[in-house]
Order: C-alpha cells, then structure tokens, then sequence
DNA sequence: TAGATTGTTAATCGATTAACAATC
DNA sequence: TAGATTGTTAATCGATTAACAATC
C-alpha cells in the first residue's frame, strides 16, 4: 500500500506501546538468547510462544510494534531478532549504573555476573556509612552520598539502583532526582514519588513472596 | 451493624480474580502499613490511588473481588484493611520457606529483613557446594541438594526460592517439584518449565534494568 | 510448486473508568 | 441534615486471539 521505502522500522516506537509488550519484549530476548545457546539459528512465533506460555499470535503482534523481523515460511533468525530487540530495549550499548547502599542486597546487586551480560556495568556505589568509604567492592569504588551529583556528572552515569532501607529510600530518590538520574530500579518496599522525566522500576522481594502465597492458597482445589 | 448473613467475603476468590488484582493488592497492604505508620486510622480509595498512581474507581473494584470492606461516607479502617487483604495474600500465617543457592544472592536474600515482616521465614538453605554444608548462615542450617526431599517433608515447608545460576536451575526446579514443594520464587535468568500444580513467579534482575532502558530510550521527547 | 509462517485486520475478550444510588 | 465515600453497574477503552492473504 506504499511505494518508495518499504522496510524503515516504522514510528521509532510512541508512547502507545503498552507496558505488557515491553516486558515480554525482555523475555523474548532471554530466550532467544537461550536458543542460540542451545545452538538454534532461526525460530517462529510458534515455538517462542511455546517456551514462554503465550499464543503465536501474541508473539507476532508484540514485535510488530517495531517493526518486521520475520520471514513468511522461515521465522525469525535468533542473531537477527536478538539485536533488534536490544537497539529497541536499548541495551545495544553498554549503560553505566550506579548503586546506592551497601547492605546485603546492594553488595549481592554489585557481584552479581547477569547484569554486565545484558549491557549493564556498575561504575560507582554510594553509601552513608562512613567506614565504607572508599572502599572498593568488585573493584567498584565506594563514594559518599554526598559526592553523589558530582560523580554522576562525571562518569555520565544515567541509571541507579536504590538498594537502602525504606525510610531512606524517598530521601535517597531525591537526591537521586537532582543529581540528574535518568531511572530508577528501586529494591526499598516504599513508593517512590518522582518527577514524570525520571522513569522508575520496583522490585519488592517481599511482594514477589506473596504473590507466590496468594497462588499457592487460592489454587483451584486447594483450601 | 449487621445481623445473620450480609457481609460474608463472598465466593472466597476464584481462578476469575485478574493477576493484575493481585499485584495492585499487595501495594495497597504495603501502603496500608505505611499509613499506619504515619499514624493515619482510616484512609479512602482516593488516597490510596492518588499515592499508587490508581484511580480511586480501580482500588474500589480491586477491592470489590474479595468482599466488602469500607464504609460509606467513612473510607476504610486501615487495621482492618491490612488484616482482610493479608488474609486473602495468605500471609496472615508465617510460611517456612527454603533457598536453595548460597551464592551473593542467595545469602542476601537469607539476610534480608523484608521478609519476616511479611509473614515468611528462612527455616533452610540448600547448595551443592560441600564446603557450605553444615555450615549456618544467619541462623539458619544449610543443607545438601541432596537431602531436599527430607528436609522439606520434615519442615514443611512449601514455598521455596530459587537462587542458582541459570544452567542449574531447571533442575533444581525439578527437584523442588519431586520434594512436594508448591510455589517457587525464581530468581536465575530462565523459564522453567513446571506442572500446573506448581505455582511460579520470576524475577529477573537484568530484565527489570531493561525495562528501565527501555523507558529511558523512549521517553517522550528523547532520541 | 507445496508447505510453512509471517504481518495485519477484524472479532473477541477483558480490564479500566465514569457515574450514581445507597449508606454512613 | 449535608457531605463524603462506598460498592456496583454501564460505558469505554485496550489488549488478546483468530483468521487469512501475502510471501518466502
């Protein structure tokens, strides 16, 4: 129905792409990662849906968000989805992150491999206590909450996981917020209340066990 | 103020409750608490969505699946709220939960506090590792793989997090299943394949950094 | 070519919002 | 009583699924 330039990924993506596609855009990437490793060269929306419990035809809608990846009779190369996927979810490159509190879980958070493999390396941590000043943990230095803006300046840091206790958290947001932070992945069983121009994502490890209650207890046949 | 048999929790939750109810559900105990802590007696719909970012109807109709627990004119009694939504959580009990993997991750979640406030307790630990066998992480006894089916019978427990690297998990998995084990928090980078009768919630941590990329990327007004 | 599978449109299904009588 | 706020129904909106022509 058009001439000239077919195959442009069409609108770069718009603020009318629901949230739900953008999370099971990740999981796509996970397991076509999985089938590359499993040494797959191509797939279809058949087989992905299978793999993660959701329809053909979902699959399919879900990437026409951006754009065509796929080819009538074949699939989808894996190589080719994987880093389509990646420039769309913008982890083509490699973001600098910052982690505010060095408790167990921030520590846990810095040593942990599964970040750097998907385009996330730790630049920097901060903390409140004194004695873990300058210290240096998974060869990340440890910095004082108030060099805060000035060390995010300067290693262009955009992202930041907060990792202290909830009566920190909005404080630390704050100062997260003026220092000129991008987005948030916040581990503090709080809401954090931010600015429309920073994007947020929370994980609450407490709410993931009791979603995980409320299915065990209300299972069909199960008082 | 009522008599024989108005405010019964209607037909005690079935398989029609939308998983979206159920996550909101549990922000809305957290900030329930939150609002006890600062002191507040009662709350309303409009409150409650104004600090979540709900609409006021949506908390309402959330509410609205499980029974009747407002009153009008009034709001909601925050004490009594937090008891009903816990209840219907199941985590009005103290649930014994094991982890199994004793990397950074999973001795931070041993150490976290988050979840005995909620109504779950660490009672084991399990590796493959016979250095840490034997050994006890804050308190609590870390066990062989081996001897999981044991040691779950013997405790209880039916909850159970997973916290070892992706190429392990799905046969840890599997062997939580054979144990009886009912729900599993999974935190390795993979989709497990499990019976019906299981119930499971992922947590994928690079994934929660992408969805914050993502965001970031395509913020209205930003190339 | 015949078979397979895409991208996309239309139909269905489900979830959110608005509105309001009932109630405290 | 007047004011506030619920629970619930109806209207709207959005997301998922089914179906199929186009294509490799």
């Amino acid at each position: 129905m058009d001439d000239s330039k077919e195959k442009q990924p069409p609108v770069p993506v718009e603020s009318t792409v629901p949230q739900a596609v953008v999370s099971r855009l990740s999981l796509y990437l996970r397991e076509l990662q999985q089938l590359v490793h499993e040494g797959h060269a191509t797939t279809n929306s058949t087989q992905l849906g299978t793999l993660l419990g959701f329809t053909d035809a979902q699959v399919r809608k879900d990437l026409a968000y951006f754009g065509q990846f796929g080819y009538p009779g074949i699939g989808y190369r894996c190589e080719e989805l994987i880093a389509a996927i990646k420039k769309i979810l913008g982890t083509d490159r490699s973001w600098p992150v910052a982690v505010v509190g060095l408790g167990n879980l921030g520590r846990a958070l810095l040593r942990y491999r599964g970040f750097n493999q998907q385009g996330f390396r730790f630049v920097a941590a901060f903390d409140v206590d004194t004695h873990k000043i300058g210290e240096t943990v998974e060869g990340i230095e440890v910095f004082h909450l108030d060099d805060l803006s000035e060390v995010v300046a300067a290693k262009g840091i955009r992202l930041a996981i907060v990792a202290v206790p909830g009566s920190a958290a909005q404080a630390v947001a704050d100062a997260l917020v003026a220092a000129g932070i991008e987005g948030i992945l916040n581990f503090a069983p709080v809401t954090l209340a931010l600015p429309d121009h920073v994007s947020r994502v929370g994980v609450d490890l407490a709410i993931e066990l009791e979603q995980l209650s409320f299915a065990v207890v209300n299972r069909p046949e199960n008082p």
